[in-house]
DNA sequence: AACTTATGTTCGCAATACGAACATTTTGGA
DNA sequence: TCCAAAATGTTCGTATTGCGAACATAAGTT
């Protein structure tokens, strides 16, 4: 079952009615019948029937004419990620790194080309990263990212970044493929992955993988800190050790699994 | 569109497949085909057909034999939730409420002395609350005040009522401090208050804690009517487990902060 | 290696989802 | 306020989609 599925083997009324669901879920203010069915490109009759199965099912409500997502995505995240998920478990390993080093402290997964965060802690400085559970940010500038890339075989690795959307976030972004192939082997060898200013100015961070046991790697955490104050030199030798630590505890976790 | 729509109106296989997309997140660790096609109550074959759907449209992973939940769901959340303050999506929740006990539904936050109200859904009836978003009230004799102060530890909330501006607003209102004491020791204890006349003649309140993922009291909500409408019994019976459940909603929110 | 369990695949077919056309309601402008 | 336009609701014939049963294959256990 590993194998690209046929078509025929795929519930069609599914992936349209999780297509209305997304477009919703970008919709905050809600949408009306006609612009749901233009925006998933169906006719009114079959955008009508999604809607109104989603509203049965508890995932919109119906406010006149408008559907809004309601809070069941909501609730059902939370029993995913609360519910002795490995992450809720990887919390308070989190927490301690972050009261440690007084920065944020993440874990994320890799999805498509995107690293999503699956855990947060923050740190205790007035300027610090506003990013949180959830967060989607580009693999291929990104420790955690990086790190994750760095998971994949050269040839999954170089589908990725041939089909991946890179631009330079700022000077210091590394955008050539070639590049960054050679980056993510380097973050193979070494262990970990420190990103320098490549997704925005004055964000550095500092990533390292968790593994499975088999030896994949599932996850990464991170330190993600300003660049005023931890130069890369100190970030490899002040956070990395308790990051690895930190690794090292979720991976006992994972061994339960 | 606002009657309960027929059956036919209505996509089988979406509510079939968001089935089994609940039963993969009460399941961390992930599920076999055949243990979701029983916890679905589906065929084996018509399970496989959803979770390759699920799979298909980013939802799910598949390693080996299991599917779990991919972190795809949660970044969809992240996209609702990034328009709006929290407290604005609280609303409809307390909305419901509202709709249901037919009072009005507030929350609100602890500054200093006093509680500020940060949402507010007025109730249907014709003599009732008039209350808005950022009004201020004493927190000592308000309900979402006593539930407030009884999440500072014994030190903050004895410096608190020390330095409090506190009088008798009724012949009802508690003033001494002692006594307002260990009435938050008892709420604490209890998991709610019902203020009973102490504002105003007339007025009685029932409200809840609002907690973070760590536990503290960051929050209260609370059912505001008349001393004539409800006994304190009846509020305790009626009237707390909306409440309750409104306020677990909530949290949910919290979880992606 | 043999056996059991679990999953993958195929195919005939019925039920489900579909869209078009008409009916009704809502909205917006004069 | 009235009317026309826009939007949504409803119905129904039908084609397509999803279905399950049966067989094939793979994985796990002893």
């Amino acid at each position: 079952m590993e194998r690209e599925p046929e078509q025929r083997d795929l519930v069609g009324s599914l992936a349209k009615g999780l297509g209305v669901l997304e477009i919703l879920s970008a919709a905050p203010g809600g949408l009306r019948l006609t612009e749901v069915a233009e925006a998933a490109g169906l006719t009114r009759a079959g955008a009508r029937r999604l809607l109104l199965t989603l509203v049965a099912e508890g995932y919109a409500q119906q406010k006149g004419r408008q559907f809004v997502l309601s809070a069941k995505l909501i609730s059902l995240c939370r029993v995913w990620l609360g519910g002795g998920s490995i992450w809720s478990l990887a919390e308070p390993i989190l927490r301690e790194v972050s009261q440690d080093v007084g920065e944020s402290c993440s874990a994320a997964v890799l999805e498509g080309e995107d690293v999503v965060y699956v855990a947060r802690v923050a740190g205790r400085r007035i300027v610090s990263v506003s990013l949180s559970v959830g967060t989607r940010l580009p693999a291929y500038c990104t420790s955690m990212g990086r790190v994750l890339l760095s998971g994949l075989d050269d040839a999954e690795l170089a589908r990725l970044l041939d089909k991946a959307s890179i631009r330079a976030n700022t000077p210091k972004t590394l955008t050539d493929r070639q590049a960054l192939a050679a980056r993510v082997a380097d973050v193979r060898r070494a262990g970990y992955a420190i990103v320098d200013e490549e997704l925005e100015l004055g964000l550095r961070s500092i990533a390292v993988p968790v593994r499975s046991r088999t030896g994949a790697v599932v996850a990464a955490v991170n330190i993600s800190t300003q660049s005023a104050r931890f130069s890369c030199e100190e970030m490899r030798e002040i956070l990395l050790p308790p990051l690895l630590e930190a690794a090292a505890k979720i991976e006992d976790l994972l061994a339960f699994q």
